[in-house]
DNA sequence: GTGAAAGCGCTAACAG
DNA sequence: CTGTTAGCGCTTTCAC
């Protein structure tokens, strides 16, 4: 017994159902639907307007298992507790899901810790996925080989050290020149101190490029006591710190935002003015920066949109249109810290 | 054509394909697998040792569709500008990432901001998911209604509104309670004072409450003066501390680690030495509190164990089994800031 | 204890 | 332009 005007019983009304509602075959509403094949105009119109009246929904499942697509995508982010609360990958990650909601797909989270990959080769061999975005790529580029041998599409945010890897990127390598050399007009070059994180994180590389390359440009090379890379621990950070405090620099550059935040509580500890007796400035802007007082100097990356394009360009190789490499720009913006 | 033994095409090989080498049925070679119905052990042992040997994965589409499961669970977390970045959702997430992956579940982002729910309406009409854990209940408890309404179950990280619904909460109220009381020790009533976010988060709620219920248990009441909830934009902060400052507060009381840093960097701009000036603690913390220098006295309350009970609590039920309420501990943390 | 066969709900040839 | 039919790969009655 069915019932094809309303829906009293709370079961789903399926493909099936609106077509003998309507005295079609199921192929023919699937066609209405999916606007492949020939079809006319007449009963595609007829098609829609039925479906919306039954409120009928596809089973994502069964598309799936006929079409042998998930409409998922896999979306890796690190969960070592050096990086678990870097707003970076929460506003990325919001980026990509509100991409894929307008296309209709879904993220679904993969976390990896230091170079466990467990939790990745798990998706990718459960097939839960049509394709992969790498958040945070290594230098050892396991993540993007894992893939290819599983014949898995994906798209890297930032760079891969993997030929012929898709990559979004936003232009840390310009961006972190230009902030150096701003601060370069008003600090000489053996004032400047730097403190960055693991250096297999291919971000880093690209922002320790820049810094190299504005130095380059006035004839400078960073002196190797005012540079400290691979900080990563409370440890290392604090000796990385009066190592280079020893060494009074006028201005010191940070990495990225979580490094700034310890930094500034540092300097607000040993009662340092900023910018009066150090300056400061940061590769990488978060909210924290920004509200700080006095704000903090910093190069500004947009996340949420590096997600989302990642995701566009992730979900056009899966139709089957080739995926680009996208350069996001930067902006700089000079606050307090540094004036 | 068919080769059982090793598999030079890249096909995947499919539960015939070990059945066919085994010389058992699909279904036989299904039971050993899933262990229901009866079963020789010993051909169980075989079944297992050739799905080793051929590395079969099973198609969890396939089995999905014919389950009707997905064996992923929705996660819906806030993208709202102003909780976007904040740590406690992250660290939440990669809890509720680890548990999934441990019984072999997914978890689907779902995005929601101010009271757009269409993100969990589309995941939940397309039933790309078996459940959902929503991270941050909001005191109008849409989202629930909504699950209810579709069938959905799911549990919520807090406290819901709604009568029955299986809730995994830290002991917000106690913890608020406890470390309101601890600095009713060394400071008057009438010179505390508390900043706090949205009143419709019930996390909020139940802060306030222990809050509350510190200075009864004193026979006092907070003055009117000295409360600020509601506390969201950077133009309503601002306010809301000129305005306590201007009631010579010993101590203030933040509602989260966001509105907490952003005390800490006013009080570092006007100068206000703390703990000597002015006392700070914070009812939720975060790295930033705990690096931040002084350290920041605060209730600490593990996210990423909340994440994974829900997980745990949440596939329970979906097992058949039924969920129960968590209520998880806390601690309080005294640091410098209020010495 | 094991096998045969009928689904799960949709898509995609292939006919008409 | 539309209908018929055969899958997609697994689970699950129902026989034996």
């Amino acid at each position: 017994m069915k019932t094809t005007t309303v829906n009293p019983g709370n079961k789903k009304v399926q493909l099936e159902d609106v077509a003998l509602a309507l005295g079609l075959s199921k192929s023919t509403v699937s066609r209405a639907i999916s606007g492949k094949g020939r079809i006319s105009t007449e009963t595609r119109e007829r098609v829609n307007e039925c479906i919306r009246e039954m409120n009928y929904r596809p089973n994502m499942i069964a598309k799936s298992l006929s079409e042998s697509r998930t409409y998922n995508v896999g979306v890796v982010i690190p969960m070592d507790s050096n990086d678990a609360e870097a707003p970076f990958f929460q506003t990325c990650l919001t980026g990509i899901a509100r991409e894929c909601a307008v296309r209709n797909y879904d993220a679904i989270i993969i976390g990896t810790e230091k170079d466990d990959l467990s939790q990745l080769k798990r998706v990718v061999e459960n097939r839960k996925v049509d394709g992969v975005i790498i958040t945070r790529p290594l230098s050892d580029n396991s993540m993007e080989t894992l893939l290819c041998e599983n014949g898995m599409p994906f798209v890297v945010i930032g760079r891969s050290m993997l030929n012929g890897a898709i990559t979004v990127d936003s232009n840390h390598k310009d961006g972190c020149r230009e902030l150096t050399s701003y601060l370069l007009i008003s600090n000489q070059p053996e004032k400047i101190g730097l403190i960055m994180g693991n250096m297999d994180h291919t971000v880093n590389k690209s922002r320790y490029e820049g810094f190299e390359s504005a130095f380059a440009t006035v004839g400078a090379k960073p002196a190797i006591d005012m540079v400290y890379t691979g900080i990563e621990s409370p440890l290392q950070f604090s000796k990385a710190v009066s190592a280079l405090l020893k060494q009074e620099p006028r201005c010191i550059i940070c990495g990225d935002d979580m490094i700034c935040m310890k930094l500034l509580a540092e300097l607000n500890n040993l009662l340092t003015a900023i910018p009066e007796d150090i300056r400061v400035a940061s590769f990488y802007d978060s909210v924290h920066l920004d509200n700080y007082i006095p704000s903090v100097t910093s190069l500004i990356f947009d996340a949420g949109k590096l997600g989302a394009v990642s995701a566009s360009e992730l979900i056009e190789m899966l139709d089957g249109n080739s995926g680009k490499n996208v350069m996001l720009d930067f902006q700089l913006l000079i606050r307090k810290s540094t004036m």
